[in-house]
DNA sequence: AACTTTATACAAAATAAAGTGTACGAATTG
DNA sequence: CAATTCGTACACTTTATTTTGTATAAAGTT
C-alpha cells in the first residue's frame, strides 16, 4: 500500500470513526459519513456527491440531509449557477456536540409535557370525582405529585438546553488549549 | 372504566412515556418499562417479577438488567432470604439522566481515544519516512492537526462527564423549586 | 450425590430501523 | 409547452436490533 493509499485509508478510518460515534449517541451512522466527507471535500457537497462519497442512494441522502438539518448541524448552502441543494455540515465539533444533545432533549421536553397535561388533566378529574372513593383519590394524588416532579424535571433539562446552546457551558468546561491548539475551528482537508 | 382501572392505566401510560424517552436517548425502550415497574412497586424486584411487570421474558430481564447496571442506573439489592438477584434503580430523575449520557459518553472518548492514537502512529510513520514525497508529508501533518484537535475534544467531553459526574452541573443549573416542591427525592408509589 | 432453583449463553424468531428504486410533482430550461 | 433536472413520497428490501425459547452451567438444598 502507498502513501496516497494509506491516507485515503485513514479518511475511511476517520469517517467510520465519526460514524460509529454517531451509533453510540443514538444516531444513524449514515450522519458520521456525510459530515466526513463534507469536511474531507472542505466545500458544500449537493446529494448526488454526497451519495457518491457515501457510496449511499440519492434517497437516502435526501432523508439523512433532512434529520441533519433539523438537528441544525447541517444546512443548505447558496452555490451560485447550480439549481442542486448543496450542503454545509458545522464544522466546530464542539458545536455539533451540543446540537445533537440539545435538539434531541429540547424534543424529549416537548413531547413529555403533552403527556404529562394531559395526564394531570385525567388524574384532577378523578381527585374532583365526588364519586371516587377516598383510597382512590389519594393514590390519584401521589400521581399527581409524580407529574410536577417530572414538570420540574423537564424544565431543568430545558435550562440544561439553555445553558449549552448559550455557549455559557464554555464558561463552566473551556476548550483545551486555546493557545497550543491552533485557535481556530478544527477543519479538515 | 372504573377509577381503578383508569389510576392503572396510568401507570401504564407513564410506563410508556419513559420507554420513549429511553428510545429518544439511544437506549432500549425496555429499559424505561423497567424503570417504572420498579419505581410503582417502591421496592427490589427479581427477574421474575421483573418480567411479569413488564410482559417481557426472563431472558431479555437478565439482559437488561445487566446494561442498567452497567450504565450505573440499577443495582442488585440484598434481600434476605430469597437467593434470586433483586434489582433496585436509581430513584432520582436527574441521577439517572446523568448516569445515561456520562456512561456513554466516557465510553466513546475510551473508544476515540485509542483509534486515534493508532492513526497518529500511521501519520507520523508517514511524516517520518524519508522515502515519502513533500506532498504526502504535508497531507499527513494536515492530518495530524485534525488528530490533535480531536484529542482535545474528547478531553473536553470527558472534562463535561467530571462536570456532571461531580454533581457540580447542579451549581451552574440548579434543581428547580427546592422549597415548594418536596425537598426529597420524588418517589413513585 | 441427586434434585432444585436461578441466571445466562446461544440460536432462532420477531420487530424495528436503515436503505433502495420507481415514480411523480415542482421548478428550470430551451 | 415539451423536455430535463431535481428532490422526495411511497412501497419495498435489506440489515440490525430486540426479544424469545431451549439448553446449560453454577449455586443451593435435601
Amino acid at each position: 500500500m502507498n502513501h496516497e493509499e494509506q491516507l485515503e485509508q485513514i479518511k475511511h478510518r476517520v469517517s467510520e470513526q465519526i460514524a460509529e460515534n454517531m451509533k453510540s449517541y443514538g444516531f444513524p451512522g449514515t450522519i458520521g459519513r456525510v459530515i466526513a466527507a463534507i469536511y474531507y471535500e472542505g466545500r458544500a457537497l449537493d446529494l448526488d456527491e454526497l451519495a457518491e462519497q457515501t457510496g449511499m442512494s440519492k434517497t437516502r441522502m435526501s432523508q439523512v440531509l433532512r434529520e441533519m438539518v433539523h438537528y441544525n448541524i447541517a444546512e443548505k448552502a447558496f452555490v451560485r449557477g447550480s439549481r442542486k441543494d448543496h450542503y454545509t455540515v458545522e464544522e466546530d465539533y464542539y458545536q455539533t456536540f451540543i446540537s445533537l444533545f440539545t435538539s434531541n432533549w429540547r424534543d424529549v421536553v416537548t413531547r413529555n409535557r403533552k403527556i404529562e397535561s394531559r395526564i394531570m388533566h385525567d388524574l384532577k378529574k378523578i381527585t374532583n370525582d365526588p364519586t371516587a372513593t377516598e383510597e382512590i383519590k389519594e393514590k390519584a394524588q401521589l400521581y399527581i405529585a409524580d407529574s410536577k416532579a417530572s414538570m420540574a424535571y423537564y424544565n431543568w433539562i430545558e435550562k440544561l438546553v439553555e445553558l449549552f446552546e448559550s455557549q455559557q457551558v464554555f464558561d463552566i468546561v473551556p476548550k483545551p488549549n486555546p493557545d497550543q491548539e491552533k485557535n481556530e475551528v478544527p477543519r479538515f482537508k
